[in-house]
DNA sequence: GCCGGGTGGGTTTTT
DNA sequence: CCCACCCGGC
């Protein structure tokens, strides 16, 4: 096979370039992909063996895609193609007495974990009005993936022991890990790398096993994980990089961008290749892209072009209501198929999960086809987590977690009396609970009726195990059910406060679990890990349109795509503006969400929307005001919901096309400073300042009136006409 | 100890 | 709205 035919010249570079450092930073949609699998193709073609070569990406998704387009190129061969996870998973299962876990060990995800730490809180006495589980939460991750030269301490409240709490916190956290034989998501990356750094033997191993190393979306990379690819291969040098500064949308989580600069300063003379040709979208949509990049500060501007035309105008469609947005994306899913694009080649995109329902309801009403990728939906639920949490217990009989939530699941006399007698019994001996079970060495102050539900429940266990002796997920999850009544006890609660009924999940994790030990054949260990580390299955996408957030976008392409709720407070989310440099991660991640488009790219904007409940009015986000007015073309009525008075229908709904939003008579793209206005009581004023909604206060609008006076008025009610929304300049007094 | 009803708060984004 | 948590009745 030709691996460099049809790349262009630095395309061919990255891939020709077989040893030492390297690294590519990679526009969007400029073929990085096909940069990177033709390199590992290349490298194989060359004599490194497969089995040689460690291909790290972000996401599950991205891994397979990789996995495939690899085996098509190199006629079946097996990289070791994996996320940072899930590739630390297998390396902690391969070693894992070395340290001090056993190679059954389970995974807790975010949720478990907080579990855990409230567990520990409670054992601990620590008071959580100053420092809730959330915050603590917190704290580990951050000092976890924090960089050694940038120590981390803890950033909550003080009090008088506040020093000696966390510390005990903290040990008590990886005690807990450590005795349950589990790690959570950064502890996998963390013990991983202190394993390799402490033991010479091990990393010279693995330093064999893989000689050349590729890490994709490195600008997403936190330090453990940067780390880590150093230590395996610092020896030969053998790492390329890949990734994309403007796309960093993960520094949230540790992520740090900087890890470019790093890259250089440790890899002095490595190769670096710069891809700018983009090959995916047309140009009305990379400019508007590129224009919303560009007052990101510090950044190194980059031209993203492409020879595939203009194409059409990006539409920003402006509705009433979210309902009204809902309803017309649903519709346009099937206006667009009759412009030949089909259902798989079509997205919805959105910055906050919770945009997905009313988006779905509407999709559902029109028997569209969807999938929703990720979301905390099935995996989520109590029902599922109580069963994954027997199936935990089972395949790691010492995870703690597991077995302190079903512990009473179902109810069976053992409440939190008794559960905290045998947790103290527990660190009184220094054993893990389970051991304290399986030996039935309760403590002797127990009641009678307590020893013997006890006696009952260790029983059970016993018995689970006997019978699940190796068995597939399938055949385990059929003997939790049958032995522990579960189904019957749900259906005995009066099951009215559930949305979604219980039983029904049960049954489908159920199918789940069947499917996956008949057809897929994988055992339990492997279901648990895929379930933690994959989150939602990946079924059958064809004819069906894509939900996802704009986080679960990156590294993929669509035909069309169409953002829902571009609006002030959800892009930029509200919460940006808590962290230093939120704002232009906010862009960014608008610029990830365009780039996903090849030839046609929606957003849209309402004036009101639902929010916990409420309908609260909404601004059309600010960053809209920096999209170059001849690449967009505005649809709808612009004007905010509030200058609409309910009653009077004639304008909600109206869709009218109008001209494109530099229209000076456009009633407002953003009411902004300088605007004015006309208020039916006060007569013409001139906005002075913008205040978004926060801390739970209505949007408002500082305005100061003809006869001097200055007014807040609270944009939901004010009957507000706009008369002129002012001048260009975007950079009023905006109080955010 | 169990459960249901009331209440208050809200977790952006993912492995 | 949807949940996690608290409380009180059984």
């Amino acid at each position: 096979m030709d691996l460099l035919g049809g790349l262009n010249p630095e395309q061919r570079e990255a891939v020709t370039h077989l040893h030492g450092p390297l690294s590519v930073v990679a526009g969007a949609g400029s073929g990085k992909t096909r940069v990177i699998t033709h390199r590992i193709a290349n490298l194989i073609a060359h004599g490194v063996p497969a089995e040689a070569i460690l291909g790290v990406t972000f996401t599950n998704r991205a891994a397979k895609e990789m996995q495939e387009r690899v085996w098509v190129l190199t006629g079946g061969a097996g990289p070791t193609l994996a996320t940072f996870h899930g590739f630390c998973a297998r390396l902690l299962r391969i070693e894992a007495e070395a340290i001090g876990r056993r190679v059954d060990f389970t995974i807790y995800d975010a949720s478990d974990a907080l579990d855990l730490v409230k567990t520990l809180s409670k054992e601990l006495s620590l008071d959580e009005d100053l420092a809730s589980p959330w915050s603590l939460m917190d704290h580990l991750s951050s000092k976890r993936n924090a960089r050694p030269d940038e120590p981390h301490t803890w950033s909550g409240k003080r009090w008088p022991t506040v020093d000696d709490d966390i510390a005990r916190f903290e040990a008590a956290y990886d005690e807990r890990l450590k005795t349950s034989n589990a790690f959570d998501f950064d502890s996998l990356l963390t013990e991983s790398v202190r394993l390799l750094e402490t033991r010479p033997d091990v990393l010279a191993r693995w330093r064999t096993r893989l000689t050349h190393v590729l890490v994709d979306e490195f600008q997403d990379t936190n330090w453990p994980q940067y780390r880590l690819v150093r230590l395996l291969t610092g020896g030969s040098g053998n790492l390329c990089v890949t990734g994309d500064p403007d796309q960093s949308i993960y520094t949230w989580r540790g992520a740090d961008p900087r890890n470019f600069v790093d890259f250089k300063a440790d890899h002095p003379g490595a190769k670096e290749v710069v891809l700018a040709q983009n090959y995916r979208s047309t140009n009305h949509i990379l400019r508007c892209a590129s224009a919303v990049m560009t007052p990101v500060s510090g950044r190194v501007p980059k031209n993203l072009w492409s020879d595939l035309g203009d194409g059409e105008p990006v539409r920003i469609v402006h509705f009433t209501d979210d309902r009204d947005e809902a309803q017309a994306v649903a519709q346009a899913v099937l206006e667009f198929e009759g412009d030949g694009f089909a259902r798989d080649e079509i997205a919805i995109m959105f910055r906050v999960n919770a945009l997905s329902l009313p988006v779905e309801r509407a999709l559902l009403e029109r028997g569209v086809r969807y999938r929703v990728v990720g979301g905390p939906e099935f995996f989520g639920r109590q029902e599922v987590k109580d069963l994954l949490a027997y199936l935990r217990l089972l395949a790691n009989p010492l995870d703690g977690q597991a077995l302190l939530r079903i512990i009473n699941v179902p109810a069976r006399g053992l409440g939190d009396r008794t559960v905290d007698a045998l947790a103290a019994e527990a660190r009184r001996q220094g054993r893990p609970l389970a051991e304290i079970i399986a030996a039935r060495a309760w403590p002797t102050t127990l009641a009678k009726k307590a020893t013997g539900s006890l006696d009952a429940f260790a029983s059970l266990l016993d018995r689970l195990s006997d019978e699940t002796e190796g068995a597939g997920p399938g055949a385990t999850l059929e003997a939790v059910l049958t032995h522990t009544g579960y189904a019957a006890w749900w259906s005995g609660r009066a099951s009215k406060g559930h949305s979604q009924d219980p039983l029904r999940n049960v049954g489908q994790f159920l199918a789940f679990a069947h499917e996956a030990e008949d057809s897929l054949k994988i055992d339990l260990r492997t279901f648990l890990e895929q379930t933690t580390l994959l989150g939602d299955r990946d079924g059958d996408d064809r004819d069906k349109v894509t939900l996802l957030t704009v986080h679960a976008a990156k590294g993929l392409e669509y035909a069309a795509v169409m953002l829902v709720g571009v609006e002030d407070d959800l892009i930029p989310h509200a919460n940006a503006r808590l962290s230093p440099g939120g704002l232009d991660e906010e862009r960014r991640l608008l610029h990830v969400a365009m780039t996903r488009a090849r030839r046609r790219l929606v957003l849209t904007v309402a004036g009101r929307r639902v929010r916990f409940g409420r309908e609260q009015a909404a601004l059309p986000s600010r960053f809209l005001r920096d999209l170059p007015s001849n690449d967009v073309e505005t649809y709808g009525d612009v004007r905010p919901a509030w200058t609409l008075d309910e009653d009077e229908g004639e304008t909600s709904g109206s869709r009218v096309v109008r001209e494109a939003s530099d229209d000076p008579d456009d009633p407002l793209l953003a009411l902004r400073p300088g605007s004015t206005v006309r208020h039916p009581e006060y007569g013409n004023g001139t906005v002075i300042r913008i205040r978004s909604r926060h801390l739970g206060l209505d949007a408002s609008a500082v305005v100061r009136f003809g006869d001097g006076s200055e007014r807040t008025l609270i944009l939901r009610w004010a009957k507000l006409m706009v008369i002129d929304a002012g001048g260009d300049d975007a950079s009023g007094d905006y109080d955010f």
